[in-house]
DNA sequence: ATAAATAAGACTAAATCAGTCTTGTTTAGA
DNA sequence: TCTAAACAAGACTGATTTAGTCTTATTTAT
């Protein structure tokens, strides 16, 4: 039930990206997977991995070359968490019964679970539909979801470990 | 973002055991790990497992020696998909910087993703909370998250590989 | 007291995920 | 026109997590 680090990262980088070209001053910055690597802490080869899903996916638009690099392919406004955990992380469901054609299930007809995963898949999307590029890049504060200060490459050491004293704005109080 | 195959069969595992027993008349029926496997067509060994899990958690109570079980600990009405994802999977939280007293973020400070987290997390946590283990036990349908038909041991293959014409109750049409 | 039945826990194998490296493509400059 | 530099894209390897199997410990009826 967590995010995949990929995906999380993913949605660092976007959020960065934003902040930085968004698709109106496109001309602006000349923005690359390593400036998106040094900016957020993300080891640079995950960026570039990212950054080629994501584009992959339309959410960037990249050209190559020596002058080349990415930008946003949409507005930050109409871009979603959702289409970027899709992007990473592939279709966005909860069970895999819940994936269209699906059918290896071992239960013969008389199972009364399914029905409700949709409910929930449906809720959980929406939710993650809600949340749109530009809110992210709006409010600043502290995170990110690496689990350590791991050992950087030599391509650059930008990021360190943060300790704040900034914890849990609100989780599971259900 | 799916959840693992065991939170699904542990589920399954529960509704099953919440038909069956219910806490009311717990005499019944001498539940027990090998029965819920039969009629549900989780693997023996896995739904042992998971049952240890789910007695540790405290939505199992459980009696060793000849004539012991398994029984709901409380009333169905009263256990949330929540209750069961989080007992297997543990805390329920999509990023691990949502998770309290984790500090190891590489970012400095200046990270505009965080608060919105926490937003996500509680609208999903919401989503599997309002969906009791009576409300499951309820309407027959077809489903089981199994991604293969696969190899049954020994202990029974009770289970067959279905294919019904039914599929997508609505996913992601977002 | 013994043996059978059961839950609990340790262990092994498989799958997935994260991270690194190499290759291919494009364009500026000589 | 040729060469070299910059970049994205994709293949590969290692590590972590997850699923599944097996063994051990505990309890009670006989």
């Amino acid at each position: 039930m967590r995010l995949s680090n990929l995906a999380d990262y993913a949605v660092v980088l976007m959020s960065a990206a934003a902040r930085h070209c968004g698709a109106a001053r496109l001309a602006e910055g000349r923005l690359n997977a390593t400036k998106l690597a040094q900016e957020t802490g993300v080891p640079l080869p995950t960026a570039k991995k990212l950054v080629s899903r994501l584009t992959a996916a339309g959410l960037f638009e990249s050209t190559r070359g020596i002058g080349g690099g990415i930008r946003l392919a949409r507005p930050p406004a109409s871009i979603s968490l959702a289409d970027i955990v899709e992007a990473v992380e592939g279709p966005l469901a909860i069970t895999s019964c819940t994936i269209d054609g699906n059918h290896d299930c071992l239960l013969e007809s008389g199972c009364t679970v399914k029905p409700h995963w949709g409910v929930v898949n449906r809720t959980i999307r929406q939710a993650l539909d809600d949340v749109s590029l530009a809110s992210l890049s709006d409010i600043p504060s502290t995170h990110m979801s690496h689990r350590s200060s791991r050992t950087q490459t030599r391509d650059g050491d930008h990021a360190r470990s943060v300790s704040t004293s900034l914890d849990t704005n609100g989780i599971m109080a259900g």
